[in-house]
DNA sequence: CATGACGGTATCCTTTTCGACACTATGTGC
DNA sequence: GCACATAGTGTCGAAAAGGATACCGTCATG
């Protein structure tokens, strides 16, 4: 079970950020926020878009942040089963939050390709 | 030992979302940051204002800010000892981050005191 | 008949996180 | 001599996060 993240806000008084971190904190959230700010996407989408999340844990993130409120899952009763992620308007109104992330990730985040091969 | 985070961005390309996130997760990070960027505190007077933060943790989550190159740590050698920690520009740089986390917060997360209390 | 795509679940196990608590050194005040 | 404040450190253990892997049903394709 995902278990909701956020369920002590009990930092001091006035810290909705850390409020907020909890919503998008979780391995692949950020990402998966991310790809769904662009446009609606199939389950399969997303995980092609994020190769190195496994699939159980991409429908727990999903799972978590529909719980939050912040997407939407639409199930198409199709015989190749089909189920479309949106934002909510909730979802929608992080961006800004999205955007400043990525802003200053471009600008301070090296991503090494050399480094993340080693690691793995 | 706090152990870096950050370890591995292998998310997506172009994705330096996470990669921004692996730097203010961290549970008690985004109050600290937000804090410091009022004024650079003693290590006592940034634990008062996060009373829920153990010492150890507090410890822990600057260390590892101050490895990322976001927080300086001053050391006076004075006899009741006496630290100052204050944001580095690349701290700094973050305000724009910080303050998009609190704006959503604000207006999003409904910190619920009952719900703390009992969760406590 | 076997395989693959789709969108998942269930189970297991390892790593990481984090809280509790005790302990350190030094100097001051009582 | 004792407690207190400062700024930590060390150890322990529970819980949570996250990765690996296998499995489900259905339909189409080869």
């Amino acid at each position: 079970m995902p278990r909701i993240r956020h369920e002590r806000f009990d930092c001091s008084p006035g810290c909705t950020v850390e409020g907020t971190l909890r919503y998008i904190d979780g391995k692949w959230k950020g990402v998966v926020l991310y790809h769904l700010l662009e446009s609606t996407l199939r389950f399969n989408e997303i995980r092609r878009r994020i190769p190195n999340c496994t699939q159980r844990m991409l429908t727990n993130q999903l799972r978590e942040m529909e719980a939050d409120g912040l997407i939407a899952r639409k199930v198409y009763a199709e015989v190749p089963p089909k189920v479309e992620y949106s934002l909510t308007q909730r979802g929608k109104s992080l961006e800004p939050v999205v955007t400043a992330l990525k802003a200053w990730g471009d600008a301070n985040v090296t991503i090494d390709p050399q480094r993340s091969q080693a690691a793995a």
